[in-house]
DNA sequence: ATTACTAAAAGACGAGTAA
DNA sequence: TTTACTCGTCTTTTAGTAA
């Protein structure tokens, strides 16, 4: 937490974890009240310590955040979002219902997946995803999940084959308790989430594809 | 947002700006990785700085946050909301319709706030205030409110008579343009708010005594 | 323009300790 | 037990400046 103050100032340049901005170490120095010096050996220290990426230049510093950052500004949300409303906070996504080729199956099946589900996330699921295509709108938030810690589960390879890691986030559809799942190895770009639950959710809720859904992540 | 990192973790603590809680400099030190000595000098100079109020005796220290704490944990707490969830941040309060005793009517139409209401909200309000009793959860966002910046109309005093003070926040009544209004003296207790708005909102949403109402603040 | 080095000054730190 | 002072040390800062 003892960069909080200079992470802001960098998310309040536009800086985040999916997103470089070019800033000169003068400005960064201003808006943080330090001079062009200390605030250049600050971000020296802020990539030394995992917090930004940094390149450096004759015009000036692109800085992006990481995981890391992103992570510690998490935290810091959490307690504040408790204070200023009294909830727990919930990320919330929306998209619209689509259908997959049917590897979401395969893969919630795989024994290595069905043991992970089971222990990390404490139910067995029915074995299909459904597959959600975000709103455009959702796409920075779902880019966020992919850097702030989650349940993890590790890929792994063996000579017979390899499993790719999958970050899942605990949570509820339509009051449903469900899982999103962010896959490593996917071919599906950035607008698609996968979910899992221990209900068949498009019978459960009666989806059909094209139907809007919303889906709450706990944080 | 020199102190974000200290203020957050005072939050953590539990201290707010309408609770004090007792801390010792030996905890809070344990907390933010200082010395008992460093921590204590920390605490003097949040004071000194107008960041808590503070009573220190042998058995420990007795902490609370000032409006200037809260008001700087807002603004983190509004970049970090965007970032978050890529929305702009709205307080939600909840409560049930009642009547006042008329006073409301009066005060709205004295030309002093009246000037001020068009000055300041930019509109002509209806004369009348909505009274509302919040529910219980939500007096601690309303004792929030009187912490942090707002539009504020200054009260005064002639030979004649005085007006006190009243601090407002723009928001919206489902869906209608309206102020929320914390008047200083008032007779009223920490869970009610007044509502005004351009139109008459008893009439505009058919509201009778008793029904719940929800108010969002812009902040 | 930039970034970022060096050196000297300023400020923060914890140990010891009084109250 | 507390808080919070002094003091010596160590860290951080800024100004000047090189690249």
């Amino acid at each position: 937490m003892k960069y909080l103050d200079i992470l802001l100032a960098l998310l309040k340049l536009g800086v985040r974890c999916d997103r470089t901005v070019l800033i000169t170490t003068q400005e960064l120095g201003r808006l943080l009240n330090i001079s062009q010096q200390s605030a250049s050996r600050l971000l020296c220290r802020l990539e030394k310590e995992g917090y930004i990426q940094r390149e450096s230049s004759p015009i000036g510093t692109k800085v992006s955040l990481t995981s890391k950052a992103m992570g510690e500004l998490l935290e810091a949300y959490k307690i504040l979002h408790k204070t200023f409303t009294g909830l727990q906070y919930e990320m919330i996504l929306c998209g619209k219902v689509f259908t997959g080729l049917g590897e979401g199956k395969y893969y919630v099946t795989l024994p290595y997946y069905y043991r992970m589900w089971q222990e990390k996330l404490g139910f067995s699921p029915y074995p299909g995803t459904l597959n959600i295509r975000l709103e455009p709108e959702y796409i920075r938030l779902r880019k966020i999940l992919e850097n702030i810690p989650a349940i993890e589960i590790k890929g792994y390879s063996n000579k017979l084959r390899s499993y790719g890691g999958v970050k899942c986030f605990k949570g509820e559809i339509e009051n449903i308790e469900c899982a999103l799942l962010l896959i490593e190895r996917t071919h599906y770009g950035p607008d698609v989430i996968e979910i899992i639950a221990p209900v068949c959710l498009r019978e459960k809720l009666k989806l059909k594809d094209g139907d809007k859904v919303k889906v709450r992540v706990k944080l």
